[in-house]
Parts: structure tokens; sequence; C-alpha cells
DNA sequence: ACTAACATGTAAAGCGTTACATGATTTA
DNA sequence: TAAATCATGTAACGCTTTACATGTTAGT
């Protein structure tokens, strides 16, 4: 029976399943830049807090690291933290997609708003989305061959099309806010 | 200046701008099918708790309900609450959407799981994808012609096509998942 | 010598959930 | 009259963030 954990408290275990050890520090900016554009990356408060939570369970130990001593903190799953986090993937109910749409939650709002603003506010999601689907894909290309990695490499691909996907519809709503705006100035 | 008030306050109050009088018991269920395909949907208790504290600020007021007395407590925008929501959604600085995907995250770490079970977690993420834009599209079908639900109207849409794409971004990972499998196979 | 980045953490507070409690109303 | 649904709420807990504290190391 594995330890009922959080998903971040897998996702953090998770980053250090692909061999290599890490430090808090590394996780957390490892996070921003792989993580963020599927999942989400959380705060490094909350990196060290699951780390100390995955030690005392017994799924990570910090190694005596060789080279970089610095203050570092070197972090290395066990045996049976690669076994509880196999267990967690393989768990067939999975919880469903968080999505929390602000930008929608503004639109679908749109009645109370300047019609000029509603407009800046999707044009800059189309923007950001374009940026992150731009990011995904360079992380995409610079993924590696080694079989541990393949699965990682689809989940980079299938996060450029997501943001792109994002932008897309960014796009077409767009157009039918001026469609909107046009059918009103008519009457 | 707008009292700073979490997404969730202002989604509740946003219910309440639509011009209906509602309970908070009706505004969880007009919640769970509607908000629920582009934001989120918040626990029955949480509901009531935003109830108080925007009725605290003076946004909403429950007002003496004339046909269905029951035990109900009707709720009513006030105007200082319209004028309050109505600035905050003309906020330009709008949060990015929210996304955890825990399906993609287990994808992620594929290299750990069977692949079999991991097709099925993907082609599940894919029904449900399906399902929901089935939801959304009989969501959009049932809006008025009433200026102040066409953008409500919009985002029904758009959340249509926004669960689609999930559902294809899906068929396309299994197909990815496939060839992958293919090319172990024969190695 | 100074600054920026590295590196780890603590404390407080807010968001949000689950589980539970309570009672009224409708339907069989 | 029993069960299901309506309807509102409390309590406890967990997740997560922000703000802060602290010290180290590398570059200029």
């Amino acid at each position: 029976v594995t330890t009922p954990l959080p998903a971040t408290a897998w996702a953090v275990l998770g980053l250090l399943s692909f061999g290599r050890d890490l430090s808090g520090y590394d996780l957390k900016k490892w996070a921003d830049s792989s993580l963020r554009y599927f999942y989400w990356t959380p705060a490094a408060s909350q990196i060290y807090a699951e780390l100390r939570r995955l030690e005392a369970l017994g799924y990570v130990t910090s190694v005596g690291d060789t080279s970089d001593a610095r203050n570092k903190r070197i972090f290395r799953i066990t045996d049976s933290g690669r076994s509880a986090l196999a267990h967690w993937v393989d768990r067939l109910e999975t919880e469903p997609p968080v999505l929390k749409h602000h930008v929608m939650v503004r639109v679908w709002l749109g009645h109370l708003a300047d019609p000029e603003r509603l407009r800046v506010t999707v044009a800059e999601h189309r923007d950001r989305s374009v940026e992150l689907a731009a990011q995904a894909a360079a992380s995409a290309a610079g993924a590696s061959a080694d079989p541990t990695w393949e699965l990682a490499g689809l989940v980079n691909r299938w996060s450029q099309r997501h943001h792109e996907s994002e932008a897309r519809l960014a796009e077409e709503l767009l157009g039918e806010l001026d469609a909107l705006a046009a059918r009103r100035a008519v009457r």
C-alpha cells in the first residue's frame, strides 16, 4: 500500500527518477523549465518541504556529494522511492486535469466589461500561449534518444501542441469578439 | 480600490450578475453545470463561505424571497457588488490559466510504468474529454440571444472546443505511445 | 569590497477539501 | 412513515503561497 501523497510530492520524486541527483535549488529550476508546461511549478519553499517529507518516508536520501560542496544537499531517489513512485504511476484512477482559466472567467463576465479591455486581455493570453508553446518546443528539441527520456519527450511535444491550441482558441475568440462588437455597432 | 479577493469569490459573485437571485444550493448546481467547463467548481461549503464574505463586504444581500420560502436564503448582487465585480473584470493584469494535468505527469514518468496501463490512463482521459465537450456543447445550445448572455455563450463554445482539443491531443498521444511500443518490440 | 546569484529554510496566512451534523420538504 | 433530496452550515485538516531570515559563493 502506497502512502497517500499529493501529486506534487510524486512530481518532485519524479524529477529525481530520471537518474540525476539534484539539490532542492536545482529541482526548482528544472521544474520551472519542464514540469511547468503541463503541470505546475511549486514554490521553492514547498520543494524543500516535500523533500523533507520524502526523506522521512525513506523515498529519497541526501547523498554526501563529491564535487560541488557548497551548502548544497544533493538528493537521490531510493529503491523504495522508485518502487512507490512506480505504483503511483500505475494507478488506474487518475485525477482529472485541473483547469482554472482566469481569462475565460473574465470573458464570461464580459457583459460587465469594457469590450476593448476584454480584447486586450484575450490577446495577451494568446501571446502568452505562443511564448509557452515556443518554450515547450525548445524543451522538446533538447530531448535525448535515451529510452528513459522518450516519454518525457512525448510530453514535451504534447505541451507544445497544447499551448499552440490555446493560442489558436484565443485567436478564434478574438474574431468572435470582433464580430459581436460589429453586430452591436450596427444596431 | 477593490478589495483583493480570490478569483473564486468573483466567480460566485459573477453567477449572481446574470440577473437571477439564487440560493447557495442553486449556485452550487449552476456552477457544476457551467463554471466547471472553463474554471472549476467549488465545494458547496466554500460557496456558502464566499457568500458570507461577500455579504460582509456588502456585495450581496439576502432578499426575503416571495415564492419558495423553505429554508432558503436567496442572494442578490448589490450595486456596490456589481461595480466591484466590473472593476475586477476590467483589470488588465490577468493571472495566467492554471493547468495541473495529472494524466500528463503520469505519461512523463512513463519510464517507470506499465505501457499498457499508461495507454488505458490516456484513453480514459480522452473519453472524459469527449464527454466534457458534449456537455459544454449542450450548455452552449441552451444559450439565449439576450446580450447579457452573449459572452457566456462564447465561453461555452470556447469550452467545447477546448475539450475537443484535449480529446484530439490525447488521441495523438495514444498513436505515439503505440508507435513507441512498436519500435521497442523490434529491438 | 560589493553585488548578484546561490542555497536553504521558517512562519503565518489563505485557499479549498472532506467529513460530518442538522433539519426541512417532497415523494413513494 | 420512510427515504430521498433539499438546504445550510461547522470543524478539522492539508496544500500552497508570500514574506522573511540567513548565510555562502562567484564575479567585477
